[in-house]
DNA sequence: TAGTGGTCTAGACCACGCT
DNA sequence: GCGTGGTCTAGACCACTAG
């Protein structure tokens, strides 16, 4: 009572040009087809904001049916990785965008819509690693790094001081002027300029008081209470090409957390 | 050159005993299969921990296709109201459970693996709902509610210093013998008491100075810097049912938060 | 009107857990 | 061996966007 198979068995080709060696682990054929979107997101074959082939051209290229597209897409989605629009298309994401603006931005106002801030560039240099970011960015002690310090402000008020470090080797065009000049987003200028895209972030917060220096520039009493808030952000294949320091001025603003 | 449909046209009946209007709002199937299984489950028909229907048996009582029901049971493993098993069937999400012990939990040890934490309950009555209070709740003020207050320690380190406020309406029977004498997870005491399920919550943090009392129940200096986090928990319905003030100490502990 | 993502179906086989 | 969820296919129709 056998009937006759109308699926191909389960195989590891996937139309790759180097036959890889059938493993022993298991990959369902969506998640294959997913690593291969994703190299080609990271490869830039479809840039930050492009469109990509839709799924039944990406299913013939594949030689797969659409549903498996479907389902790779489905998960790059809910990554973030892309951002689909019925009757569009589906659409690299990209940090050039008013919604992306506080895509990790988790410091809301205690009243009213969130406000766009003001940058305020306090140091900006080259300099090496610390043994700590250097451990964070999984660089070497001692590389070159491009260092950040700067002030947001919301509404004049000064809210968010922060450091950031960024390795040397992968902005390796990044000038100091460059920056200074620079008033928009951050992501966003290593999106365009270095083909950079930060796709996930751990933060750890803890409870601080400001020291001198950091009341001075924040304009608030010594030991004012401030979360400190320290960020890794990753780009693909899980790269760490970031660490910032912010300490978050929380009279006026929380940090708003959404827990499922 | 049509060929006959095989599938039924769009239409909202779902096997509804009433039968409802089609309104204008379209709504895929798969959203009324959820929406008919989050009923299932608010209503205890299957109670947390158990194992509800194979997706063929709903498919059938709901007289769809599997695909349909596996899609609106993607999302509710994705919301955490259920977990699949592969091999055994599909269960309602419980806290009677280690891995769901943290769930709601963001605090980490800066360095090794997380602790059960101990419970004292310092303060546990029955009050009039400040005004505050009954907005979350979503209640009026001056209505019962029930008032803890409590610590958690890690490894004998007091960490956690916390008052909760539950609708004395909801959790009628809820004595202050029986609080005194739980040891357990909140949350597992009130789903098997009261079957009322803990699915999501909202955090608002600030940072704030330990005043004396804060200070010496936590066994820290006047003006230790503290993370001030309000904690809003929603059961089935997005209805409110708990407001959880804590302070938590981070010398050697951090909030720990993953940004897409 | 054509093209895209979104929904829905029916059926097959695979991986897993238990008996 | 059987039942469960997990994967994959092929094909149809629906909802939305734009030329």
């Amino acid at each position: 009572m056998s009937s006759a198979p109308t699926t191909l068995p389960n195989n590891n080709a996937a139309a790759t040009a180097g036959g890889a060696t059938p493993s022993p682990t298991f990959s369902p054929l969506y998640q294959q087809i997913k690593a291969l979107i994703t190299r080609s997101l990271q490869s830039g074959e479809w840039r930050p904001g492009e469109l990509i082939p839709s799924e039944v051209e990406l299913a013939n290229r594949f030689k797969v049916s659409q549903g498996t597209v479907r389902k790779a897409i489905d998960e790059l989605s809910a990554e973030n990785l892309v951002v689909r629009r019925q009757g569009k298309g589906t659409f690299v994401a990209t940090h050039h965008e008013a919604r992306a603006q506080f895509r990790f931005l988790r410091l809301k106002p205690d009243v009213g819509e969130p406000l766009y801030p003001d940058n305020t560039i306090i140091d900006a240099k080259r300099l090496r690693a610390p043994a700590d970011i250097a451990r964070q960015l999984d660089i070497k002690t001692g590389d070159s790094v491009v260092f950040l310090k700067r002030m947001q402000s919301f509404d004049n008020a000064p809210t968010i001081l922060e450091e950031l470090w960024l390795p040397g080797t992968i902005f390796k065009g990044l000038s100091v002027e460059r920056v200074l000049q620079y008033k928009g987003p951050m992501y966003a200028l290593l999106e365009t300029e270095f083909g950079t895209q930060m796709i996930r972030a751990v933060e750890n917060i803890k409870a601080v008081v400001a020291d001198q220096v950091t009341a001075d520039l924040l304009q608030l009493p010594l030991n004012t209470p401030l979360l400190s808030v320290t960020r890794v952000s990753f780009t693909y294949g899980d790269k760490p090409v970031e660490v910032r320091r912010s300490y978050y001025v929380t009279n006026n603003h929380h940090y708003r957390n959404d827990l499922n």
